[in-house]
DNA sequence: ATAAATATGTTGGATATCCAACATATCCAA
DNA sequence: TTGGATATGTTGGATATCCAACATATTTAT
């Protein structure tokens, strides 16, 4: 439907940005990386960067979206249906991204990346909650997808800190049917 | 002295197309790599490369005249002597580049890359005649710059023909006698 | 031989990127 | 604390790149 092209240099840079930010950040912390080291790597002028970018944390914040939604599988959203499969898949995902995260060490930052991955999460269930329940008032389903949000990724920390020694759909799926008692109408 | 800053934009797109077509270059013939083909790999617009280059022959020309000269150790330009050492380091310099093409394989266009090596080689030879001999006329130094040019070259075409047996410095040491006192005041 | 398809160059207007300069903000050593 | 250095954002004008459209070649198939 809406068939918008965007203009080549915009992705090209936007690219370059972005892989430059995930270099640097393999090699220092999040705290030490500047403008000015991104754009150094990028090969782009420093004015560029704030045309595609408010800041740093905007750009943390959209790296981190977009690899989350990499990690998501399609197929997900194509169905739109919020079942044992798709909260599997979620979680599956969120682990994912998370180890992939700690090979990267953003060190000093990781509560805002905790956010992030929590306004992700929590939009992908109010999406979905709104697919099960029209009917229902917004309120409630948001609040609800904020709690989804919060229980996945909580998960997630601890399946961590058990070392992850259990594979995450294993980990997961002993409370699926809880929450899928909890969403039925 | 002359120092002009070039925008970062044009080193950038010229690298990025000079690349494409070196990496292009190893899969296929030159005969049967197009514009499109370049600026494709390379992520520009068509419209572009015509903005840098004349057409794909200037390009070619130009990526192995770059690639000629990075071979030519820059001290060579420094003392612009005209001795032993130099003859050995430029045809040291075109058996590498030689060795370095035969690799890439661009098959079908062999005579036009040995002119422009040639037409390289014979700038040097001129550039450093002219230094040995500021006093002679420049109609008798451009003539034997072209002669060393061709010597220079087809010595490097005699080498490759004995499958590179003979390290390039040993191969070309006998004549360099005879070169030395040809250039003579 | 003819037509259709593809490649080559060129152009004018739109837009992304560059640059230098500026005002603030943050950091760090004297 | 103070001051110098460095980082952050912002702006206006200059320039490189994009794009669509065009006219010609060149290639390919029938």
């Amino acid at each position: 439907m809406s068939e918008k092209r965007t203009d080549p240099r915009i992705l090209r840079t936007r690219k370059f940005i972005m892989d430059s930010f995930i270099e640097l950040s393999s090699k220092k912390e999040f705290k030490d990386i500047t403008v000015k080291d991104i754009t150094t790597e990028a090969m782009i002028n420093r004015a560029t960067f704030y045309y595609h970018f408010d800041d740093i944390y905007d750009l943390l914040e959209k790296v981190l979206s977009e690899e989350l939604l990499i990690n998501l599988d399609c197929s997900i959203y194509e169905k739109n249906k919020l079942d044992e499969v798709a909260f599997t898949e979620i979680f599956k995902a969120t682990t994912n991204f998370q180890m992939s995260l700690s090979n990267r060490c953003h060190r000093g930052y990781e509560d805002t990346i905790a956010r992030i991955i929590r306004d992700q999460l929590e939009v992908i269930f109010f999406k979905m909650l709104l697919n099960h329940h029209p009917s229902e008032n917004d309120e409630a389903l948001k609040l609800m997808a904020t709690m989804m949000s919060w229980g996945i990724y909580g998960a997630s920390v601890e399946w961590r800190r058990t070392n992850e020694k259990i594979p995450p759909e294993e980990f997961i799926k002993t409370v699926i049917p809880y929450l899928k008692n909890a969403i039925k109408s």
